[in-house]
Parts: structure tokens; C-alpha cells; sequence
DNA sequence: AGCCTGCTGTCAGATTCTGGCAGCATCGAT
DNA sequence: ATCGATGCTGCCAGAATCTGACAGCAGGCT
């Protein structure tokens, strides 16, 4: 094995142990020595990758995607650029802002004249027309990635206001709303709600005891079966 | 310097030349002998690197990116999955199959459960309600990149046909319309063209006389000088 | 204090990389 | 057909790098 596939294998498990690992229990399950682990660990640092060790503890590696050296054509990157602007203008400001990061960051490794080529990419996005929500999508998403309940208060089509605790698994992004999908313990069945009509969000740190994916996959299939009302009828 | 970096340093000379390079051309330029450049291209090419080799010319790479170790933050990726799923929904075939390619070519890099993270990133884009166009953007993004003049039959908001010579160089994304903008030779100014309105297109193959970077950037200042029209008026 | 752990320096041996050489194939020009 | 330029591969010895072992220091926990 060369030393380039080790270290993403080095990545790989660090991702795998959410608590911290010791360095000679990585070195063990590289085959390598705890020395050679060190020099590992030092080049990944070198190369970006978030790893904190901490004397009497170990190693964690910080969320986040490793990617390997990757080949794009011009149309995937004009399609990633594109993407990535249209997200950078999206209402959610920490997403906006993370597009605008990443887009940076791959700016950042790039050579002169194809920082060039990206800034001057000439695929634009045009000004958006939104229904502006009050609450911090944030907040949404990472409830969402945590896999934890979320409460907030319901404003219906009609105006009648209720109090909510569900559990958030999907974001959808419609061209002039976003629509939070999860399954609420009150209807003890999918809603969805539109975050224009939503306030008073409160992340509740309480898990909630099913995975999101699974939750995405059945919801989903409710969509497809006929006789049921799917993502359109049943908002709120 | 070490060898992954002299990597990445060869797909950047050759880059810069246009034209196949010799082995022996690139050898000289890296420092290095004429065995190691081609034990370099052969494992760059290992890697996905398009290089072609032909007896008798040389190297050519085909026009690509080349992204080396990358690391994205939870948001990030989720950025940048979340656009790439909006352009796979665009109407610009091309454009959308770039970024569904642009998508699993990540994802396949991907060790098994980050591939799950991404399948399943909660982040979705809604059905879209567009004016569909007649014509293939894909080529006027191709006139666009070669900076090459464009003919197409346009029908202005009244309903009068004419027929346009062009210098195509953006594309804009509204949330219902796509606007091409060029600087038209009838006109001799900047103009900007609804995609649905136009029709006919015919890429020339010459090249027009102006880098489109500058077009850019000169138009981009119209737009925020008083007393002149910008985008939204001076359509067609 | 004692233990676990992270982290660095040093150095010899193992591993990999590199350059030179030889040889073959392919393409275009003469 | 011949020739030159070029791509491409195998081989091998020397150079460069990587690795493992040891020693030593520092920080956190019991």
C-alpha cells in the first residue's frame, strides 16, 4: 500500500471512532509503527485535514469531507461553480456562507490562471424573489444532522397557530420557499411546514429514535403511492 | 519537492500548453529525466488524469480541472451537494447530467458510509416551473467558453423576429428564465436574451475579438452606473 | 507520583524513487 | 522503405525517502 492510500485510510478510520482514539490503536490497525503514525498524522495536519490530538486522550478528527485528488471537466466544474452560487444566495445564511467557502477553498488550490477561469465563469445566478422566513434554517439543518426533536410554533394557511415537537429529517428548497419535512408527534404522521410560517425554533437536544434516512425512504415512498396525499396536500 | 506536488506541477505546464508537448519538453521544464516524466504521467493518468500520449507529437491533457486533497466541512459539502442538485434539475441537459456526473464522481471516491451521508444529505430541491427554451444551452456555454460569435433568430417581447450576430459572454439563471448576454453587432452594445425567445442557433466558429473576462467586467459596470439601463431592461 | 498519551530528535535499515541504458512500436516526412 | 521523433516498458544501481526503534520531554488524569 503506498503511502497516499494510507493516509486516507488514516482518515477513514479516525472517522469511524467518534471518540478520540490513541495513537498506538491507530498505528495497530494501519500496521504501522506508533513513530510512523506520528509522521502520518503531521502530513494529514499539513494537508487541512481538522485532527485535535490531545495528550491523555487521543486523536478526533472534526467532521468534514476528505476528498482525494479529483479530475473535473469543464462542464462539472461550471456545474459546481453554478450550484455553488446559486447556493451562496440562498436566504440561509450559514449555508450561503459555506457555498462561498467552499468555492474559496477550492479556488485557493487552484493555479493562477485557473482561478481565473473560475472567477470568470460565466454562469450567473439572478436575484431571488423569496418569501423571507424569520427563523435560522441553522438551526433546522443541524437538528437534522444531529438527528434530535425540534419545537417551534405552527402558523397554518388559515393563520391558526399551534405548538410543534417533530423530528426534522429533510429540507427542501422550492424556488421561492423552503419547506421543512418531519414527522410530527402531534399528527403522529409526515408534515410538512414551510419556513415562512414557522418561529419561536427551539432545538430540544433529544434525540429522536429513528434514522433519518429511514424516515427520508418512507416518507418518500408515501409520495409515490396513489391515494395518499404527498408533499403538496399535507403541509403543516 | 515532493513527488505529489511535482504531480499536480506537470498538469499545470500542461495546461499552459495549447499545443501537445514532448516528453522530453516537460522532462527538461520539471527537472527531471525523461523515465521519470513518464512514470509521472503514467500514474497521474492512474489517477483519471484525461493526458494522451501519440507517438510522433507528444502530450495533450483534455481540458479538465484537477482538484488535489480536498477537505470540506459538514456545511460545505452540504453546499455544494445541495447546488449540484439544482443544476441537475435545470432544463440544460448537458449542464444537469455534468452535475449529476460531477456528484457520483465525489461519491465514488467516497468511503462507504460518508457515500450514505452524501445519498442521504437531507437537502432537497424542489420541482421546478419553468419556461422551457427551445434551443440547446449547451451550446451557447460552448460559444461561451470558446469565446466564439453566435447567430440565432430572436422574438423580442412585441413578437418581431430578427436575426442576431453575437458575442455570448454569461449565461444568467433567473428562477423561471435563463438570459444569455452578449454584445450584439446589430446593436453595438450589450444586450441581453431570454432563452425561451430564441431560436435558430448557429455557432460560427469565429472567434470574436474581445476576451469575454473583460466583456464581463465592463458590462457588470453598466449595470451599477446610473442613467443607463441595466439587465432587466434593455432585453433583446 | 505514576500512568497514559501526544510530540520531537536521531539514526540505521528497508523501501521507494530516480536516472541511465537498451529495446520496441507508432507516426509522419523524406 | 527508411529515417527521425516520439511514446512506452524492463532492468538495475545509486539517491532519496520512509520506516521503526529508542530516548526524551510535556500535558492531562487518577
Amino acid at each position: 500500500m503506498s503511502r497516499s492510500e494510507r493516509l486516507l485510510d488514516l482518515i477513514q478510520i479516525l472517522r469511524r471512532h467518534r471518540q478520540p482514539v490513541s495513537g498506538h490503536t491507530l498505528a495497530d490497525e494501519m500496521g504501522v509503527s506508533i513513530r510512523t503514525l506520528y509522521r502520518d498524522i503531521a502530513t494529514l495536519q499539513g494537508q487541512g485535514a481538522p485532527i485535535e490530538g490531545e495528550a491523555g486522550l487521543g486523536y478526533v478528527l472534526k467532521p468534514g469531507f476528505m476528498l482525494p485528488p479529483l479530475m473535473f471537466s469543464d462542464e462539472e466544474i461550471e456545474a459546481i461553480v453554478l450550484g455553488s452560487r446559486w447556493v451562496a444566495k440562498q436566504p440561509d445564511k450559514r449555508l450561503a456562507a459555506a457555498a462561498a467557502d467552499a468555492l474559496a477553498k477550492i479556488a485557493a488550490v487552484l493555479p493562477d490562471d485557473l482561478r481565473e477561469d473560475l472567477d470568470a465563469t460565466t454562469l450567473l445566478v439572478g436575484p431571488r424573489s423569496d418569501h423571507l422566513e424569520a427563523i435560522d434554517l441553522g438551526v433546522v439543518r443541524q437538528a437534522i444532522r444531529d438527528e434530535r426533536k425540534l419545537g417551534f410554533v405552527y402558523r397554518d394557511a388559515e393563520g391558526a397557530a399551534s405548538e410543534r415537537l417533530v423530528w426534522p429529517f429533510a429540507l427542501a428548497f422550492f424556488d421561492k420557499v423552503r419547506v421543512m419535512v418531519a414527522w410530527c408527534e402531534m399528527r403522529r404522521d409526515f408534515r410538512h411546514f414551510r419556513a415562512d410560517r414557522m418561529s419561536g425554533l427551539t432545538p430540544t437536544g433529544i434525540r429522536y429514535p429513528r434514522r433519518r434516512q429511514a424516515m427520508l425512504k418512507e416518507w418518500r415512498a408515501t409520495l409515490d403511492a396513489p391515494g395518499r396525499n404527498g408533499a403538496k396536500g399535507t403541509s403543516g
